[in-house]
This record gives structure tokens, sequence and C-alpha cells, in this order.
DNA sequence: GAAAAATGAATGAACGTTCATTCAATGATG
DNA sequence: CATCATTGAATGAACGTTCATTCATTTTTC
């Protein structure tokens, strides 16, 4: 965004945050740039001065907030499954039928998609994969947790069909999805509205037997 | 396998082919190799180097093969695609039952990802897609068609589901499909024959709707 | 022994990372 | 208030490394 503007955020109103002003906003620059980049070009695809520059920083000041790329991806990657999960499950009424909150999370998975394709994109890169750490790994398991409980419980309650163990079951649900959206992005498919209403009642059938 | 024994292929009985005789084999063997190693560590991650040495050739003569990486990657996706194609759909009776066939295609594909993990993880890698080129993407597309031309048979006959379009009924199942067993592949799940029968049953009632 | 094939050290481009230097902001001095 | 001293975030040229590719040389073939 800004180039190198030296008063542009905080003159002298410092004493807000301690004294440490504009750390964060380069911060986050950095990030954003890096998740630009990366979504579209793939974490080996993309050179380190690429990021500072549509970071809009210098090469240098990106090994002051992340001590390497490996460090950059791993934290992007935590923050970004943590963030898209908040806002994928806030205010889920769980209360609702099944089958409406199975519809609504379809919903908003798909709108996640199309809202913030590069959050999306990025996260299911598997390019990325070598670089992410045990922490990384573990975020994405805790992550993932929350769902298969899901799953389990609705196949207590008789929703769900038992003959499939819940995890296999989300694996499908899941690879359906994102291949869904993957031959959209590739071009080998171009989806409507209805492609994916359709391909959600599947997805639930599938579920329920 | 072998390091870099220069006599170990083919010392003297070079009349049995023709007479181009190691010619072939080192192709062969550079495919081989890079077949090994980018399937593991990923086009991007692989040094040609090392692929010569895997292959037991000098680095300079996959030169000789091969004008470089890229073509080198292409000519690798699209031999494995026709042949993993061809050994997919080789003495398929399509007048048998669908659903026999459905089974039997489900049966080899796990067959192949079993036999094949090499064949299997490079063609399924995302990281190698940057570098196929045109005719690639069109062998592709090309391998795919037909199996949406079955999708669609089988809707006409009336044992498909119609309310879906058959590339997004494909899409689906193979998504599915892949997601299980790179979860398999990755540690997050550990597939039993059970599981792996249920989720064929599954994705033949996902289409059969 | 001429021609073809094979070799792997050499090459230079590109990469991730570093660090000597800069300079706006702040504190100290008179 | 003006001046100077100090600070440390920011910088980007430079560094060492790695990689794909080349080519002078050697080995093999016929």
């Amino acid at each position: 965004m800004n180039n190198h503007s030296p008063t542009a955020n905080s003159p002298q109103s410092a004493s807000a945050e301690g004294n440490r002003p504009r750390v964060r906003d380069k911060r986050s620059a950095i990030l954003r740039a890096a998740l630009e980049l990366f979504a579209e070009g793939g974490v080996n695809g993309i050179p380190m001065p690429l990021v500072a520059e549509q970071a809009g920083v210098g090469t240098g000041t990106i090994y002051r907030y992340f001590a390497s790329k490996e460090l950059l991806v791993n934290e992007l990657f935590r923050e970004l499954k943590v963030l898209v999960n908040r806002r994928l499950y806030a205010d889920l009424d769980l209360h609702r039928q099944p089958r409406e909150v199975f519809d609504e999370l379809w919903q908003r998975m798909v709108r996640y998609t199309r809202e913030e394709p590069d959050i999306y994109r990025f996260l299911e890169l598997q390019d990325h994969r070598p670089y992410l750490d045990e922490q990384s790994r573990a975020v994405e398991r805790e992550a993932l947790s929350p769902i298969v409980g899901q799953y389990r419980a609705l196949q207590k309650r008789g929703v769900f069909r038992k003959d499939i163990r819940a995890e296999v079951l989300m694996t499908l649900v899941w690879g359906a999805f994102v291949n869904l959206i993957r031959a959209e992005r590739d071009g080998h498919i171009s989806l409507h509205e209805d492609d994916i209403r359709a391909a959600r009642d599947a997805c639930w059938e599938l579920c329920t037997g």
C-alpha cells in the first residue's frame, strides 16, 4: 500500500499501544502480500524479494518480522486456519435441524471460496505442505476434530448412516467439495447455482444413506 | 537402485532390440528415476543431478534425451497418463451390469494406488501443474472425456440420477476418491477393506440418487 | 579411427538470507 | 527553542548456496 511514507500512520499519538506503532501494519502487509502471491504462484514459485515489493517494504524488513520463509509460511497458515474456522462456525446454531446446519455450512464454505479465494486457495495448496511444522499440523488437526465430532454425533442420533465411519464420511464429502471448487477454478467446469445446490444435496444424501 | 555402475545394463548383447540398444534403457531409467523422486519430493524439490544419480547416468545425459526439466516433466506426465488409462480400462466389459463395471473400476483404481503409488501420486501432484504444457493438458482432457461420456450414458439409461450434470457427478466422485486415498497417505486416517467398500457403495449411491 | 554417446565439472541465473548503512523520531543539552 | 546526540526500524546491495543447463573431454561403438 503505502510505499515509504514516514509520517503516514501515527505521528505523535504513539502513547496508545505502548510505543511501537507501525509494527503491526508492516507485519500485516507482509502477510497479506505473501498470501496474495503464494495463493497464485505457490510458495516455491514466489521469491522473497517479490513478497517484499508487494508488501511495500524492503526485503530485509521481512526478516525483522519472520525469521525465515518457512516461518512466514507457517504463521500465515496458522493465522488463516484459525480465522477461517472462526468465521465458518461463528453463530452456528447446532440446535437447528441437522439438514439446515449442513446447508448453512455448505453455503458458508461456498461463499468463502468466492469472497476470499486467496485464503481458500492458499489453505488448500499442497505446495506448502513440506514447509508446515508440527504446530501447524496440530492446528489443522484441531480445526478438523469438531467436524468429525459432529459427524459422529449425527450418526448417534440416527441422522447419518452408521455403516461408514465418521472420518471416512467426512473425508468423502470434503473431497467432493474441494474437487468441485477446484474443477471450476481450473476451468474444467463452470458451476451454476443449481450445480452447487445439487452437489450439496447429493453430499447430504451420501451422509444420510 | 544401481548407483553408478557403467557396465550394469547391456554389455555386448546389443543385437536384441534392433541396433539402438541402450538408448531406450537410458531414457526409461531417467523417466523411472524422475518418477520415483518427483512422487516423493515434488518436481520443485528435486534437482536434476539427483535424478541423474538415481537413474545411474551423468547429469548431462539427461539433456540428450530431454531438452529441459520442463519437457521431462511433461513427457513423464503424458506417458504415465496414457499408460494408466490403458491399464485402467483394459478389457473392461461395458456390457456388464453398470454396478459391476463401477465396482470393477473402483477396485482397479484402489489397486493402482497400492501397486503403483509413485505413479498415482505423481499424477495427482499439484506441484507439477505450472510445468504442464498445452499438449499435456490436452492428454488429460482426452483421458477424462470417455468417463464423462459413460456418466452421461448411464444417465440416459436411467441408471444415474439426472438432476445433476454428468461432469459435476464425476467431479464429486473423483474428489471423494482422491481425498480418501490422500487422507490415508497423509496419516489422517487408516483405511480397512470395509472402509473402501463402504466408500465405494456410498459413491455409487451418490450417482444413482 | 571416425562418429556417436556419455560424462560431470563448470557456469551463470536465481534464490533465501544477511548486514553495513540510512534516517526519521526521540531525548538531552544549554 | 534551537541544537546536537542517540536510537533502532528500515533498507537493499551483496553474499553464499542451489539449481538447471552447458560443453570440453572421455568412453563406447562399429
